[in-house]
DNA sequence: AAAATAGTGTCTTTTAGACAATATGCG
DNA sequence: CGCATATTGTCTAAAAGACACTATTTT
């Protein structure tokens, strides 16, 4: 950095990948995109979905190409941001690599198809990686753990919960999703020690670190979890009361900006029940007042 | 991305550097470190401290590195974490750069002296750039903007606002910190057109852009303004108002853990007074409820 | 009608904010 | 004392939260 006549070859060439969390929510429950590598390192082994990134195009166009290239997901993202970088030395066992973290939420996706990396890319629900059914691969599962952090944050001072809906949604569906969101990360927030050990350094020339079948996969992830981890259904519902419907339908109403009417009213569900009246987002960026979850008992 | 046998001349080489925010209160005014470049590109204007990233060091420890080279300043930041990363292609004219931001708070900082790249630091306030007064470096005027959006978040939901006082401070210090980040930054918060211009792509092969003289500088900033623009002393105090006194006393009294009392009394002020009782901060890293600047009208 | 979901009303408790009053140092 | 700042008190308006009630649909 003191010669004048700059030479690239003499500083420090790291590789720079971009890393994806993809929330979404299917079936009531919080899911995190994931692949399976069929690559080493950590051939066989959960990752997110990521890749290196490009010289002639930004950190954003690359974490939306690999995306596309490894899950064949793409506009289907309705909200893409910048998480933060990871570069402690010897998280890549091949070279010096920093990866830029994204996390982004999603409606209605697609089941995603394999490709690049990937043999196989899966829906899955953030409990299974929070029981540590389910190891990540690379540092993944720190970044996991921050996303999730971030999540929580933003869900409560922007309108960023909407995106987990449909395009026009009623207040019940947006109320769901806060719901879904604090009742299934509640074991990453009230003891942070879930599946959560120290970053190790893979040993170099490591090739597929358990005896997977090489090819496209199609069994059910199950067959995939760590058999030493029990993978009791957990009813460890914690201390996460829902949401009161009717506060919490008034509580949104008066945001200016926040929900605009559409006038139309949903049909109503198979179990019954009065029709919603259905919303868009207005144009607001900050909750004001925030939306927060219940503690239920703030313990004088 | 699909060869076993990894050869990393095979993926695109990334200079990968960090740039640091670092902010502290002197005289009552917001401001931030920066060092006049010694070097090119942009060699003689402003940027942030920063430099390339060691294979064997991590981010942060990178960061601190830079900082204490090119500015002499190590222990006193009392606060430091990621901002986020710039990959816009051609942000350095040089070769393909990732720029890790990080940003801090320091309280009783030294003098600067430069160092490295840097002929010259100086603690500049935030009113200079905003303003346009100062434009700097590279794109990091808008990592500014950024690091100035996250220090509004992070004082407003965590403790952080105390480390700009001393390890010990009273309630009015704490106060007062809150009052001149809100009032010396209401610029950047209520228009974001503020000496924010589109980046562009710096020519290649720039030697020093303005005559400027080789060497340590000693003459003060004001000097190094740009000529085009003109440097009143806006009043544009805007519309944020002080926090009430008491009021504050009592909101942050009854966060649990926020603040611990000494049971010492401060010496009042040259101008007299009561004396305040001192504080330290306790271990609460979650501020609930927020502190907010005071919003005169909110314009029902 | 019974069940299910959407939406409103009401009451109580807590909090925010304006602002007055008191406390304690200094010259 | 008179000034300056710290700290406490008081009152009012707004918000949060518990929970009962009404509305509109399906079976």
């Amino acid at each position: 950095m003191t010669d004048p006549t700059h030479n690239p070859a003499d500083y420090p060439p790291f590789g720079v990948t971009v890393d994806l969390v993809v929330f979404s929510i299917i079936d009531k429950s919080l899911r995190i995109l994931l692949i399976q590598r069929d690559e080493p390192p950590f051939r066989g082994k959960w990752a997110l979905p990521g890749g290196f990134v490009h010289p002639d195009e930004n950190l954003e166009q690359a974490a939306r190409r690999e995306l596309a290239e490894e899950t064949s997901i793409g506009k289907e993202v309705g909200h893409l941001e910048q998480l933060g970088s990871y570069g402690e030395p010897g998280r890549d066992p091949r070279q010096p690599v920093v990866t830029v973290a994204y996390w982004g939420i999603a409606h209605d996706l697609p089941e995603p198809q394999g490709g690049g990396d990937a043999r196989y890319a899966e829906h899955v629900p953030v409990t299974e990686v929070a029981s540590g059914s389910i190891r990540l691969a690379f540092d993944h599962n720190e970044i996991l753990t921050d996303a999730i952090e971030r999540l929580h944050h933003k869900i409560s001072y922007t309108p960023l919960a909407a995106r987990f809906c449909a395009n026009e949604f009623t207040i019940s569906e947006l109320r769901s999703a806060y719901d879904t969101i604090w009742q299934d990360t509640s074991q990453f927030t009230e003891n942070q020690t879930v599946a959560q050990e120290p970053f190790e350094k893979p040993q170099l020339s490591l090739a597929a670190p358990q005896s997977v079948p090489p090819g496209k996969l199609d069994f059910p992830i199950h067959a995939l979890k760590q058999p030493n981890l029990k993978l009791v259904d957990q009813p460890k519902e914690l201390t996460y009361t829902k949401l009161d419907s009717g506060n919490f339908q008034r509580s949104v109403l008066q945001i200016n900006g926040f929900l605009q009417p559409t006038g139309k009213k949903s049909s109503p569900s198979t179990s019954g029940g009065r029709p919603a009246e259905l919303f868009t987002t207005g144009d607001l960026e900050e909750l004001t007042p925030p939306i927060h979850p219940k503690t239920p008992k703030p313990k004088k």
